[in-house]
DNA sequence: CGAATAGTGTCTGTGAGACAATATTTA
DNA sequence: TAAATATTGTCTCACAGACACTATTCG
């Protein structure tokens, strides 16, 4: 049974836009806060190279999440990487193959696990080279969400491998945030939001530093 | 000229959902805070009433906003209400009518400005009629994103007519919040983002007050 | 010992919450 | 005058920023 409305339509006699799930990944490599590119399809070789975000039409009976997840592991052999929704992009003449929406999403995952394949890339996110569609906006959206995530608390996308010290937690927190933080205001920040384990590290001079897990 | 991937198939080829553009516009009734809401096409008597949030498909060569524009004018009467974008839901079998991904929106408008028609009505959002589909979650959606801007600024959403006194305002701001506000700290909190006009307020008894404008 | 890092003490400024006092008006 | 409302004074608490001090380790 197709449901038909006032007109006896069904919905499919009306136009209908296909609908993108792009996702921005973001990751700590070289000391800088990066995003997960990939090859466009047209490009050959890697010096005429030209970059977007992996991403993929969303299939009948499958949710967005799902769409975006099955194109990170096509497009860019990345598992394991929780994505969210963050915006629709629907400009009409955004995309010059037709009429496509874009509901970028975002995630973040350890470098190790995002460099499986030839046809992908880690830029600086505030370096990034010239990107297809829109998708430098998506990861405009994306740099702000996790920022403001970061100043709530501490590494609540787990890069870091429990437990860590606070050195560590601070130097992840900098680099995300992009700017410098004052070392004891951010230890009292945090303190109660970590567990000490009573463990020590030792890492070449200086005192040892407790180690901690989140809260 | 007309795109084709690397199977030869155009973006038509493969199956598109319908997408829909539905807004939960808030505004302040009887001292509450509600939301405008529709009646069901297939509901023909208001006894038997079935009640939904205003929506309709997307139009090719339109935005959401467009779309979400054009649906309250079509189905509530309802115009110069700014609307923006919350969140797509897209559960597989969220429509009953088939594959539909709804971009929620929001907005807020003057009562006055809604009640425009017989297949209206203003719901108190904390006691909701059954709605169709997932549209309850919108409004919650809504509801929350409207409260995040009350509790930083001064109606920000211009519910009121400038000018008007510190007590108008936190009545607003109380009715949106649903929380009683401490008189003298709101008083404090705000008037940094206020101008004082000079002229003042007299309203039944007490002391008269001055009127303000947005900073 | 000196450099480097970890961690604590403490002062200051800011801002919210709370209560009280004062000011101005109408019934 | 009493009640109602507006406005200001002020105390407290919590917390961030900033700087200085102590603690522990390695070279």
């Amino acid at each position: 049974m197709i449901y038909r409305d006032s007109h006896g339509k069904s919905l499919e006699d009306y136009p209908r836009p296909s609908v993108a799930a792009d996702t921005a990944v973001l990751t700590i490599a070289g000391d800088r806060l990066c995003v997960l590119l990939t090859l466009t399809n047209d490009a050959t070789r890697r010096e005429e190279a030209e970059w977007r975000l992996p991403g993929t039409f969303i299939h009948s009976g499958e949710t967005l999440r799902d769409a975006a997840t099955r194109a990170l592991r096509d497009k860019a052999g990345v598992v394991g990487v929780e994505v969210r929704q963050l915006h629709v992009f629907d400009a009409p003449q955004r995309d010059d193959r037709g009429w496509v929406l874009s509901v970028a999403h975002y995630g973040v995952g350890r470098a190790e696990a995002l460099m499986t394949s030839e046809r992908v890339r880690l830029a600086p996110v505030d370096e990034l080279p010239p990107l297809k569609y829109d998708h430098a906006a998506i990861v405009a959206f994306a740099v702000d969400s996790v920022r403001t995530d970061y100043r709530r608390s501490p590494d609540p996308e787990r890069l870091l491998l429990a437990p860590f010290t606070i050195r560590q937690l601070r130097l992840l927190h900098e680099i995300v945030l992009g700017e410098q933080l004052l070392p004891d205001t951010f230890r009292r920040t945090m303190l109660d939001k970590l567990t000490p384990t009573g463990a020590q590290l030792r890492e070449g001079r200086g005192r040892p530093a407790e180690l901690y897990l989140r809260a």
